[in-house]
DNA sequence: GTCTATATAACGATAGAC
DNA sequence: GTCTATCGTTATATAGAC
């Protein structure tokens, strides 16, 4: 919707951030153009860089917002001590935290190649972070004899893709609850590393 | 490397191809310009349109070609009978499949929400079909006893994304043989399904 | 903070010469 | 089949008025 001009600074950075990310997630980063979003936000593209430094830095912000966000929640987690338990409470939340936010996961996932260096390697960085949590608890499930990985690198990165894959197919009208997707994907984890 | 001009037929076209592909998995569809394809092809921009309708007709062609040879190549495979050398079988053509053709791939699966419409349903019927391939071994193997998979079609998803996701790690200098990543993925997807 | 207007560059695609 | 030249459009980003 149009908006007609004036002072807005406290809604349109959120409604900002809220356009392009859908409309990055929708059609890529390099085939939407700043006056798409502005268009979008109901301003000038001109308006946009009270908010942004430029298209790039925009980008930028999304994807280590997501990742922030993800490490973070991961953190505040309350945890049992043991291996399966950690383990669980992994793959449950990564399907959960990923179907909440399907177009930031889509954003983090695809858009790495159009990051400048210098911020591919600052999220590059946040990611590997969030694979070591996985590599951990497969790691150390394997020396109490819980799990039988050979390599809880290679294993880790092979879980996490399979659990990320349930955002191409999800759908809120579709068959399936969140429940029964977390249990589907629980069954096939649990037994995929089990000894 | 600039070449001089004339008639360069059967070479220019497999060349346009194999350009594009390198340049679009690096970089995107959106964001490789036709002039920076015809600079690596050696030719200048409009030559290349001796070979393709349009961008989006190189794009199209691109993914089609690759999913024909992937459902050729997996028909042309000879295979046992019983689901669990079925899947064995497809788990090792998949990876191995993959881990080949790295930038096909990748465009296959990032490259989607830049076709057109009609291109989109022709690229996703074949992606559906190869899909079914492994949803079929799946559903044999729980009919059987051989497998305990609830859900044939959404495990079948799972397995594709996770042995998929092997295209973003390995590399052929890196610590594993691709006989070993083979076997790596082979065990887990054994045990994630099995009963 | 947003507007209009614009600087500067690149885009996809085509026309006509050779 | 490829070249040069160009049409018409669009892009990111900035300047100055309000």
């Amino acid at each position: 919707m149009a908006r007609t001009s004036g002072s807005h600074s406290e809604i349109t950075g959120p409604r900002l951030r809220a356009a392009a990310q859908a409309l990055f997630a929708r059609h890529g980063y390099a085939a939407v153009s700043m006056r798409r979003i502005a268009a979008e936000v109901g301003v000038q593209a001109g308006a946009l860089y009270n908010y942004i430094p430029d298209k790039q830095g925009l980008l930028f912000e999304l994807m280590k917002s997501h990742l922030d966000e993800l490490l973070a929640a991961w953190e505040a987690l309350p945890k049992g001590t043991g291996a399966r338990d950690a383990l669980e409470a992994f793959t449950r939340f990564h399907v959960r935290f990923h179907l909440d936010r399907p177009d930031a996961v889509f954003i983090a996932y695809m858009e790495l190649r159009n990051l400048e260096p210098a911020n591919f390697r600052a999220i590059e960085a946040l990611r590997r972070r969030y694979e070591t949590v996985l590599e951990d608890i497969l790691r150390q499930g394997a020396a109490e004899g819980a799990f039988d990985v050979a390599d809880s690198k290679h294993a880790a990165f092979a879980v996490i893709a399979m659990l990320t894959g349930v955002t191409t197919w999800y759908r809120d009208e579709g068959r399936l609850s969140r429940a029964e997707v977390e249990d589907l994907y629980w069954s096939m984890v649990r037994k995929a590393v089990s000894a």
